[in-house]
DNA sequence: CATGAATGAGCATTCATTCAT
DNA sequence: GATGAATGAATGCTCATTCAT
């Protein structure tokens, strides 16, 4: 009759699962109103062991914003990697791409997160921010830069220009994941792609001459 | 012979001053960090006092919301009752009050906490949608179909397209207030409003017969 | 059927109870193994209730070492009084007072937690060494020198001296209070403190000129 | 055929390392501030492995008075041995030694630490008291009354006169050593133990016939 | 009615002890 | 045997809520 071992020793992918754990509470129900209890359940090892690996429950959500900012370092490279293509193509390419990523909850659950809590934590709102976010519109705003230059793009006011681009996604995802709103479109964001590139492209209104 | 009150002050319709410290403060540290005592403190009353209005905490933000809700089903009205101009001047007008009315903080609050909060009380958020987003959203959706209705509007797809509209001011301002990205252009939106009606309707590109 | 009430407002005496069962209990089982919820059914109120007290545990040690040390100014001040009497009536007046106190278990309760916690909180050690060991052991250096000058004691080394005179008061209690030997002694001193004197002053041996 | 082992190394006798590291930290930091990890690596084993040699955190400090009390039963040997002095220089020899050893930190640390902890582990306490201090009085009376019987001492109390050999060697280490008073005079305790000795024979007064 | 002292359930964190490796 | 990861009871402290004043 062989009794089942308490526990068992994982040392290595256990700070990733508490991250895991952790990243679902956080932006489900707050920092404040997650236990660490609840979070060392969900990993699946208890409370005190969540102190092995973070020094207080600052330092899990500190961890966790790390965590998503190394990764994004590639988005750049990508960008690059694309730079041969077209401001039109690669507008397509990379916000096909983002809205994919984003419509997958777990994509979309650190942003919101650090959304919610920016205001506990400015000084990682502000890595957020600098990592992350200036990054991002940087690159768009590069994008749309080589629109206007190559001829293609009307002669807009580039950081304006990008609310353009990345505010229908973020609408779209709150919209869809935090509000429920035309859920099922959120989880196959390629209509809503198209239809975002087509009046962003090419506006609401039909062309002055093509009357 | 003491006569029973035939009616008790609801407590929606009672301190506002409560209300309004507690938005703050809850929108700045979230509703699990804020502490009764600090609206108390903040409201200029009692921290006991507080429990003759408001049954409980969570009963102070459900007040909130709720307070927040009613003065926006005027919006609708506004917008039928403007429905006689044309769909791309309603756009504007309704987009440069939005623009404006979110470029102050205090406004903004409000459905920043939602947001904040949706995961904790997910009836309120429901209830939030339904009064507020649905409300504006198909407030939007009118306008759009009334431009493709009148020719002027190509026949996109209007609840997509109505991402378009909302999205960028909405990126606008959360770069803005929560981020501290070009704070500045956050305080007078205008130049950005008039940036973002002009791509929403002309789109990036060039019209096709200005070649 | 007149229902008790579940507490009673008290502010003005509170700290002071919760000061005096704080150095029974810390003193009979150390600051560390002290909970401060023992502290607070002691002194009659709620663990929480002490908080409104003292901002933590630490601070109440050290609220507890501040209060024994105010008190003591008037040592100096009875021993600038009583100088008018000649060194030898002087020891014996201080010492019998000395001894008398510290035969009370609650005056020497302090003495005793501060040797037992010096080790953790050394501020408060150096603050108790200051403020209390420094001034008393000045005083009876005072009062030697002044015998020597007045040609009534011999030249001795004043500062190993004053080892003499408290030392045989500090062996006394801790041996009668701590380890209950010779405990009946403990509690009325009067004879240890004719001992002591009559060694002190006269020597163990007989005088040399009386043979 | 596995055989029973006959006996099992008993904790008292095995790891010194782990005493004398434990000595260190609880009298440093107390008992129950004394990390059992801590221990471990000031002893240069594991955590685990200290469980192997003593049951529990307590049981190490059983041990530890235990093993200091064994070594002491010798004093009194000496003493016997040495029995053939007359009194003055008996009580001069063993001061002369008992300074010198309390000089050094770690013969006093055991003392202390039983003072300290004495109202958290009465056993203890009373095992000290009873194997150590009982036969360290009883040797100093010993010497005491020898001296009366010899003439050459006056016919004092000799339980009270006790105190007067030990509590100034008490005080003078206790000052210097927690409270870190004359910390010089301390580690080189000869002038001390002559001005002790001088004091304590002849007394502070001048002889009577010296006159 | 208003106040804020008092309550006590609740939570983050620590650490003696166990046990898989 | 030795190690140190894992456990979980214990404890300091907080704060929503109550209620004597």
């Amino acid at each position: 009759m062989q009794s089942e071992p308490k526990w068992r020793r994982r040392a290595d992918d256990r700070p990733d699962e508490v991250l895991d754990a952790a990243l679902v509470l956080f932006s489900r129900n707050g920092f404040a109103a997650t236990k660490v209890e609840d979070i060392a359940r969900d990993a699946g090892i208890s409370k005190g062991a969540i102190y092995r690996y973070f020094d207080s429950k600052e330092k899990i959500f500190e961890s966790l914003v790390r965590r998503a900012i190394t990764p994004l370092a590639d988005q750049a490279v990508i960008l690059a990697q694309t730079s041969k293509d077209d401001a039109e193509t690669l507008l397509k390419t990379v916000l096909t791409m983002g809205a994919h990523r984003l419509s997958d909850p777990k994509f979309l659950a650190l942003p919101r997160l650090v959304l919610q809590e920016a205001g506990r934590f400015p000084e990682l709102a502000e890595m957020y921010r600098r990592e992350v976010l200036d990054k991002g519109i940087a690159a768009f705003e590069l994008i749309i830069q080589r629109g206007i230059d190559a001829g293609t793009f009307r002669p807009v006011n580039v950081p304006l220009a990008v609310r353009n681009v990345i505010g229908p996604v973020l609408a779209h995802m709150l919209l869809g994941q935090v509000f429920g709103i035309d859920e099922d479109q959120t989880r196959s964001p390629q209509a809503f792609v198209d239809s975002h590139l087509d009046i962003l492209i090419n506006g609401l209104t039909h062309p002055q001459g093509a009357h």
